[in-house]
DNA sequence: ACAAAAGTGTTAATCTTACACCCATGT
DNA sequence: ACATGGGTGTAAGATTAACACTTTTGT
């Protein structure tokens, strides 16, 4: 078969990662000290240039696990960063930015990797980022707010089994809304997709919570029959 | 300054559109007959490498131009699609798609630069498309299906004034669903969005149309201020 | 007994749906 | 006069929003 031409181009191809994870009420970012830049070094997100022989999704979670070893709930593709010559000082590099969720914000230290240091960040406490991280941040943030409304994106926050009041928080939070917690819990009630565990939480101060589950089967069921896990606030 | 590291890789960056036209009551999608290939040559997607110092929404521009000199009235990126190794014969490719709509079918032919052919094709009766460019188009249309219901996407695609009817009709058939005319005339309304222009339109039999028109300046006024132009259907 | 958080129903208002006839023009 | 597509209102049903007190535990 006759090798069809290809052109000279001179541009690198990289992914990078939004994970977020949520703790201490509020939204939470991972991010990496750089390597490079020695006392210089400033944070940036998880990601690097993809290989030749690797797909662009196979391609972050390797980066991931190298960087942090979390272990991830939801990922998917966010925007691809290519419109900006000078983003990175190494030369025209093009970035596919991803997308991603955790319910727990344990990083494995990998002293035998590459990542000098990795951390969570509150989103409203980030450190000055590396190239236009920034912007592919305030990226995710609003897919997250979108899709919080339209997906139940919310519960791959939470931990498998969670008390209501989590939950709530979450999207009040998430959202900067304050949410009737009755009409609330009535709502997501309503679809049928959060079971009551029959265990209890206690421990704090106050009357004990029941822990809940998201039954993500059923969803995804539901789902593919074009079912929209859709909820509005006043 | 110090140059930093780049790693060796062998993967081209491309771009490439779905363009989306509105034509005899169904949605259309522009093809190219492609260079290579002799007698074998399939239709595909507008788009190709992107240049070394150009942004890749400057690319897909370019290309657009070279190839039909189509006047856009929408664009946005789409997917980026890369996580396939073996999607083009040339080596490895990573093509970042993106979502074009025009409001009129006119395709300048361009003798002097590279496209050998451009058509439009009904969306059920496209022909057998280069790669993975019918992956491509289905992401797409279910972008435009999506779109529809949150972004007064459809407009885009009639022209400056246009009779109620044609956009009733546009609804009808990309949604694949009867729409109540009285109903949806309330919610389009409601708006405040779509203005009367006076002029009538004449010509066919029955009852002349009034001519209306989107406000887009009062739209983008009210967008930013949080307003999302939504629409639902029975 | 009190502090702290969890849990729970009802009503009014709003929005959505279903539905059918008259109007203005060309032939 | 009739055929063709354009234009319009109302009533019943469904959904959403507003609102406050009781329950269970720990201290």
């Amino acid at each position: 078969m006759k090798r069809l031409p290809v052109p000279d181009q001179d541009i690198r191809l990289a992914v990078d990662a939004v994970v977020f994870g949520y703790a201490n009420n509020a939204l939470q970012v991972l991010l990496i000290k750089q390597k490079f830049g020695g006392t210089q070094a400033q944070w940036a997100l998880a990601g690097g240039f993809v290989r030749t022989h690797e797909g662009i999704t196979e391609a972050v979670i390797r980066e991931l696990n190298e960087e942090t070893g979390l272990r991830l709930t939801y990922l998917e593709q966010l925007y691809t960063f290519g419109d900006t010559l000078n983003r990175d000082p190494r030369g025209r590099v093009v970035t596919v930015a991803y997308f991603a969720l955790v319910n727990a914000l344990t990083i494995a230290p990998k002293a035998d990797t590459d990542a000098l240091e990795a951390a969570w960040f509150p989103e409203n406490e980030l450190p000055p980022l590396a190239f236009d991280h920034k912007e592919i941040v305030a990226k995710a943030r609003e897919r997250l707010r979108a899709k919080l409304t339209y997906q139940p994106i919310g519960f791959e926050l939470l931990e498998k089994t969670f008390p209501f009041s989590d939950l709530e928080n979450l999207y009040c939070t998430l959202l900067g809304k304050e949410i009737d917690r009755r009409n609330f819990r009535k709502k997501i009630m309503a679809f049928g997709l959060v079971v009551d565990t029959g265990q209890q939480v206690t421990g704090k101060s106050g009357r004990p919570a029941r822990l809940f589950r998201f039954d993500k089967k059923k969803y995804q069921q539901l789902a593919k029959d074009g079912f929209i896990f859709e909820i509005s606030f006043a």
